[in-house]
DNA sequence: GCTCCAATTCAGAATGATTCTAATTTTCCG
DNA sequence: CGGAAAATTAGAATCATTCTGAATTGGAGC
């Protein structure tokens, strides 16, 4: 009998991609997650880990991030925050706001702008200290 | 004898390329920038379409525009500044910061880290006013 | 103007992440 | 249990972008 979150039903697959990601702080691309799934749910396919994703995203279980035109990837940190790329080691670290600071504070936006979504990416590298 | 750009020679479809990007505000595709260029240039091939864009952004002449994985957009603005996605018209405008606002002092980042690119992407709806 | 070499362009094929399709399986609920 | 709706599956399709190899163009030196 699976429990719900936020309304999404948890089919084993979903829970299988879900529990991974919990635990992971890598950012996977949906290929990682199905390569990592596989090994406990065999018969998964990669439109199935493509479909748990999207219904997780769209249930604001996780987030969907994306670096330019390369493979999306999924992360289960829902606070407001940016990523960076670092180009030496390809990881990706998240990248919080310092307290107090608000978006709308910053940007000269529209009035009357209804913001549902920000994302900022940063891309560079993290020098040897 | 076609004059450089940031050390870019400007052979002809550049230069098109370029001219139309500089008049242009709506963030075009590369299809879109290769249907309006194939006007003046009938013979021009989506790929040069692709390798000039590449160029031009590669010599900071424009820039490269992504929104989730949806086909990239350049932008002739080199000014820091964000985008937001009008989701009711589909059209895209540059965000600009307030006045005095310093993107690393808002953001917590790892010390001795570099940062060689920026992007704000906001999706959202423009409310009539 | 002519020759040569490198850069550019071109058309079409290839790539690869993602989405779609149609069939099968599972789940829910009476 | 039985039937309907939802989810899963394998494989095909999509489509922006990149690659390939051949043809063209541009510039440097004569």
């Amino acid at each position: 009998m699976p429990e719900e979150i936020n309304g999404l039903r948890m089919t084993r697959q979903r829970q299988e991609v879900y529990r991974f990601l919990m635990g992971e702080r890598s950012h996977p691309t949906a290929n990682e997650v199905f390569m990592r799934i596989k090994e406990t749910l065999p018969n998964v396919s990669l439109a199935t880990v493509y479909n748990c994703l999207e219904a997780l995203v769209q249930h604001h279980v996780i987030r969907q991030v994306n670096f330019d035109r390369e493979p999306s990837r999924y992360c289960p940190n829902l606070d407001e925050h940016g990523h960076f790329h670092d180009e030496t080691t390809g990881t990706i670290h998240d990248v919080k706001f310092k307290p107090g600071i608000n978006l709308t504070d910053i940007l000269d936006l529209p009035p009357n702008t209804v913001i549902k979504d920000v994302e900022i990416t940063l891309r560079g590298q993290l020098a040897a200290s």
